[in-house]
DNA sequence: AGATGCCATTTGTCTATACATATTACCTGG
DNA sequence: CCAGGTAATATGTATAGACAAATGGCATCT
């Protein structure tokens, strides 16, 4: 609301939240496809009967929220989606098995400083020999072996986990807690468990896995690479999407 | 550019733009932790010699992308984000072959029309009885079997799918170019190729493949659920993430 | 001490105005 | 007829001022 609601009709939402789902309903209902121009500022100010920094306000949210594009002299149009995103969100293990209502268990299972070696540095961008912790631990739904993780962590952007021995927090939560960072890549793929796997996991050779690999930087220095295996039957990612934004 | 650009020391970029980048520099720096209040608005307006509407307007679209929460009366505070979110691009799968430079190929299975089954029913939020198009088909890169899809459409919500043979166009490449949405679902989970996937895909009884479930709805009514199976080796989903959006 | 109401502060929204900038459409001279 | 300049137009950014709404703290009353 603000903005007295001139004359009542407002039904408690402001003013230029109303103007954007009215263009915003156009657009997904297919009345305004892609590629169509949208009325002009000026064109928007009577229909509305507001200032221009109003509509102003609106279009630019849609422009940054990729519903529409702007050209300067040629006016504002609704623009093609080319692909399909989703918002995936991949939260904490910890909190990802409580919210299904199981109980959650963690164990590590090996913990090892030393230099990276030819695949590490493959991994991350690492330089070759630069000192970095690598960690490999078991999480754990309902006493069911749940995701196995393999993370290599680069001591020189993260000194403190030097001094932190992992075997109570899992090293996802308390990098969330303690490492900012700028820029992410994951990669999704399945695989058959190997032998090793198949134990630690407590599944049977062959066994189709969703396999997670993050990778993680900060201003481009690199912090830590984890490859995250989960039994396929027991695990999917989901993600819900609305063009909005 | 814009405003005057008072005194030259504007790089070119806009103001709001360089209090934006500043403010965000601190964020991802570290400098302003999570939690850590932000200068008030009025601050700002001292900091940087500009009216309210300029740092309001940065403010604003930091509250936006999920960097900062505001309060009324208390400030604005670095937020914590608390799931690693990731936007994962999905794009039409001749685009993906294409773009690895491999030749793109598309063979149509099955098609059927036919009411819902119960287990339709459960696949989408269908009406028992509905009308729907079943189809199967599979995408092919480099001549080998790529995806195999499976697929069902909502003839209430796309009448004109009726009318198409998919024997050339795809399904999905049809849809993007004539079906708003305003809802989707992905679910991506790993599994063993079974007998007739195995045939189908060219691989053997038991490779782990990537599957991903779409469900897609336009406000409310359910428009097509897709099930996209992969060969496990030969493809990986892959998703570029920065925390400013 | 505890409940209650008022006030100051901060963000939220809106207006009216101004000038900058990019780009198209048009006009004019060669 | 074409090249080049010019005006018109729509967006981009910024300002100053105004009032609304939420809320934490303080003062007051019981």
């Amino acid at each position: 609301m603000t903005a007295p609601s001139k004359r009542g009709a407002n039904a408690g939402v402001a003013l230029y939240q109303r103007i954007r789902s009215d263009i915003e309903g156009r657009i997904v209902s297919g009345e305004w496809p892609p590629g169509h121009r949208l009325p002009f500022e000026h064109e928007l100010m009577d229909t509305y009967s507001c200032a221009r920094m109003t509509v102003n306000k609106v279009l630019s949210g849609l422009a940054a929220a990729g519903l529409v594009e702007r050209k300067r002299r040629a006016g504002s149009f609704v623009s093609r989606p080319k692909v399909h995103s989703a918002v995936l969100q991949i939260p904490d293990l910890k909190a990802e098995v409580e919210s299904r209502g199981q109980r959650y268990g963690y164990a590590l299972l090996q913990r090892q400083k030393r230099t990276a070696t030819r695949e590490d540095k493959a991994r991350l961008d690492l330089d070759l020999r630069a000192p970095i912790l690598a960690l490999r631990c078991r999480h754990d739904a309902a006493k069911q072996p749940f995701a196995l993780e393999d993370r290599i962590l680069n001591l020189d952007a993260v000194p403190d986990a030097a001094q932190q021995d992992f075997s109570e927090v899992p090293p996802s939560t308390w990098l969330v807690d303690h490492v900012p960072w700028t820029e992410a890549e994951h990669r999704i793929s399945a695989g058959n468990a190997d032998e090793a796997l198949a134990a630690d996991l407590n599944i049977d050779v062959g066994t189709a896995c969703l396999i997670i690999e993050r990778r993680t930087w900060r201003n481009g220095q690199p912090i830590t690479a984890v490859r995250l295996v989960h039994p396929g039957p027991l695990y999917d990612l989901t993600a819900r999407f609305t063009p909005s934004g």
